[in-house]
DNA sequence: ATTTAAATTGTTATAATATAACAAGATGTT
DNA sequence: AACATCTTGTTATATTATAACAATTTAAAT
């Protein structure tokens, strides 16, 4: 594993101590103490962060969270919980799961070394409300 | 299943005969001759449509596709590939992937009534080349 | 140490995607 | 007809993301 540049490491550690998902420009007010101004530095961090595996993006939210799945450092195979009510996201850990998807085959046989799962329902705590 | 409104239906035709993901701005601008004028025009229909299942939102494309898989009219449960080259997008309709990840449970026996799923590989087409 | 290539940074401007807020008209139901 | 709901039209604005260009830093190789 590489290390992260300045930029790279900054934007990683505000990732990564966030409870909840971060948006491209949330992040970019909350490091502009650290001399971070533009979007465009944030978007790149962003970038490498993904392709490296040390963040995940929710697409359906526009918002990034770090990896606690040792088993994908590939980030090619990412699978997640969405509160619809909280918007709470956790990445599931299943080896089931991962297991399945990744022996999955359509109709033409293809098979796929990559995907985005994201699944939606209430959290424990919004399930109780 | 109830009818369409004006707009909704010259927006679910457009993207029913695309062979491809239609962005938002796309639609737009190709229903510009039918007097569809403002983005939030475009915004309305395709959020109808959604809710309604007769379309699908490819969260990593910020395209909309329509359905053509019977047995999910209610938009729930959604599965596509997507090739990274030549951006083909297919439903995928799986009795066995969409009866797995409907049973699928998570470590707190959570189960998820909705989920997008969103497979990357290469199409035929662009395996060949 | 110097060269070199690759990665990273900084900066301004702009493109692309999406919603807020308000008013009016159409539609369906009782 | 009265009512509620859905749909439309419109302007303005918010949010998300990239283009284009130049300079600097880093790492590795010689």
């Amino acid at each position: 594993m590489q290390n992260l540049s300045k930029n790279q490491q900054i934007i990683f550690d505000l990732i990564d101590k966030s409870p909840e998902p971060l948006k491209a420009y949330t992040i970019l007010y909350n490091v502009q103490k650290k001399g971070i101004k533009a979007p465009l530095q944030v978007y790149r961090a962003l970038d490498k962060l993904v392709e490296i595996g040390k963040i995940h993006k929710i697409e359906s939210r526009n918002a990034f969270i770090a990896c606690h799945n040792s088993s994908c450092r590939v980030a090619k195979a990412t699978a997640f919980s969405i509160c619809e009510i909280c918007e709470k996201v956790t990445e599931i850990s299943s080896a089931g799961l991962s297991k399945y998807l990744a022996n999955f085959k359509d109709k033409d046989g293809m098979k796929y070394i990559k995907y985005n799962l994201e699944f939606f329902g209430l959290c424990k705590k919004c399930k109780v409300k």
